[in-house]
DNA sequence: TGTAATTTGTTCGTATGTATA
DNA sequence: CTATACATACGAACAAATTAC
C-alpha cells in the first residue's frame, strides 16, 4: 500500500549456472531419475551452444552437490545419482568447523532429535521395526567383546533403526548427519578411553531399556530415555559453559 | 577379531579436489577468514601449478559451496565469504523436491523444531531478546492492514527472534530452513485464501500467548503453544493420511 | 583376450567485457 | 580518461581411462 514497489539488486547470471538450472530442475521434474544418464560433455557442449569449460564448471558444481557422478573414460555420460544425505553432513561440518556451532549445540540438538524420534518410534514401529531394533540390540551385545569399533557399528545401526521406525525422513537424515558429526569429533577420545568397556555395557542397558519403552509404547518414557541417555554419555565431552544447555532438556 | 581388515573403494582424486581442499582447510583453520581475498585466477595457477580451467573448476565448486565468491574484474581476486545457511537450504529443498519428504514430515519437523527452540527461549531469553519479541509481535499487529506479504515478513521476524532466543545456532539455522521450504509449498494458497484476515489475527493472538509463556518463564506452556500453533495452522494443508503423524506429538 | 573407439581429465592459447587505480 | 589486471568464455589439443566389439 504505502510501500513502494523497489527493484531487486541483480547478479550476473554465469552461462553454467544456466546449465546447472536446466539439469537440476529436470531432475526435480522426474525427467531424470536416478541411474539415467546426462549427455556426454561434448554432446552437452552442443546442446548448449557453450564450450567445454562451461560444460565442466556446470558438471562439477552437479558433482559436488551429490546429484550427478561423472568418470572418465564412461561412454555412457555422467551418472544421476540418487539423494545421499552428503551434502548436509557436509554443511553441517562446514558450520562445526568454522566454530559457529560448537559441540554443545550438537549434542543439544542430537537430544531433541532423538528424542523425537523415540517418542514417534513409540507410536507407529511396525513389528518387523521391533525385531530389527531387536537384531540391533543383540548386535551391540555380541560386539561388546569385538571391541569399540565393532560395536559402534552396531550402535549406529540401531539408533538408525529408531529414525526409521520414526515414519519422517528429515529426523531420519538429520539424526544421522549430526551423530555422525559427534562422533568425528570425539570418538577417538572414546576410542582411547579406559573405561571403554563400562561404557558400552552401560550404553547396551540404556538401549535395552530404550527398546523396551517403544515396545510398550510407552513414548514419554522412550523420549525422555534419548535425554537422559545421551547426556550421560557426551556431558562429559561438553565444556562446563554448554552443560546448563543440556540440562535444560532433562528437566521437562 | 575374527573380522578380516579389508580394502576400502578407491576414486581417483582429481586435481580440482585437492585445490578445493586445500582452501578449505585453510578457511577451517582461520587462516583464511571472511572478507580475506583468495589470490586472482592466475596467481593460483601459478601457486597450485595447474591451469586456469582447473583453478576455475575448484573456484565454482568453493561457490557452489557459499565459501568464496569471484567477480568478473575485480583485481583483489576471489572474496571468502562468511557462513550461510543457503547451503543447508539447498539441501534440504532438494529432498523435498525429488519427493524424498512431504509436506507432513517437514511441518512435523517444524513443530519439534520450534517446540524446542520455544523451551529454551523460556529459559534463555534475556531481557533484550524480549523485547525485540516484543516489537516483533508488535510488527505482526502493525501488518495486518498491510496485507500478508508485509505480515509474512513480520511473521518471520517473530520466529527468528524466538530462535536466537534459544542460544542454539542448528536449531536457529534447521528452522529458518524449514520454515523457508514450507513457505514456498503452500505461502500461495495462504495469499489468497479468503479467511486471510482472520488467519492473520489468529497468527497474532497465538504468538502474543507464547511471548507471554516465553517471558513467564514457562518452558513446557510455550513449547505446547508451538507444537499446537503450528498444527492448527498447517495441518489443513497435509493430507489426512500423514495428520495422524502431527497429532502424535500433541498428545504428549 | 586384445584392440579400437569414445570419453573424461587436463593443459594451453586467445578474445572480450569489466572493475580498480 | 587511460592503463592495467581481472574474470568470463571459447576452442584446440594430448594423455589416461573405460567400454564395447
Amino acid at each position: 500500500m504505502g510501500v513502494p514497489p523497489r527493484f531487486e539488486p541483480v547478479r550476473p547470471v554465469r552461462a553454467y549456472e544456466r546449465i546447472v538450472e536446466q539439469i537440476e530442475d529436470r531432475v526435480y521434474r522426474g525427467l531424470l531419475a536416478p541411474g539415467e544418464r546426462l549427455p556426454s560433455e561434448r554432446e552437452m557442449m552442443a546442446q548448449f551452444a557453450v564450450s567445454r569449460s562451461t560444460v565442466r564448471e556446470a558438471l562439477r558444481v552437479l558433482e559436488s552437490g551429490g546429484l550427478v557422478q561423472s568418470r572418465p573414460g564412461d561412454p555412457r555420460g555422467p551418472e544421476i545419482m540418487p539423494f545421499s544425505p552428503a551434502a548436509l553432513r557436509k554443511s553441517v561440518t562446514r558450520m562445526v568447523q568454522v566454530d559457529e556451532v560448537g559441540l554443545g549445540e550438537l549434542v543439544q540438538f542430537r537430544m531433541l532429535l532423538e528424542s523425537s524420534a523415540n517418542l514417534l518410534a513409540a507410536r507407529m514401529a511396525s513389528a518387523e521395526e521391533l525385531d530389527a531394533m531387536d537384531e540391533a540390540l543383540a548386535a551391540m551385545t555380541a560386539a561388546i567383546d569385538r571391541g569399540y569399533e565393532e560395536f559402534s557399528r552396531a550402535d549406529v545401526a540401531f539408533h538408525d533403526t529408531v529414525a526409521r521406525a520414526s515414519r519422517n525422513t528429515l529426523i531420519e537424515v538429520c539424526s544421522d548427519v549430526v551423530r555422525g558429526v559427534v562422533l568425528g569429533l570425539i570418538s577417538h577420545k572414546i576410542a582411547h578411553s579406559p573405561d571403554q568397556r563400562e561404557l558400552m555395557e552401560q550404553s547396551m542397558r540404556h538401549h535395552a531399556e530404550v527398546l523396551d519403552a517403544v515396545r510398550s509404547r510407552d513414548g514419554a518414557r522412550a523420549s525422555r530415555l534419548a535425554r537422559e541417555t545421551l547426556y550421560a554419555y557426551y556431558a562429559g565431552y561438553v565444556s562446563e559453559a554448554e552443560r546448563p544447555m543440556l540440562r535444560a532438556l532433562l528437566e521437562e
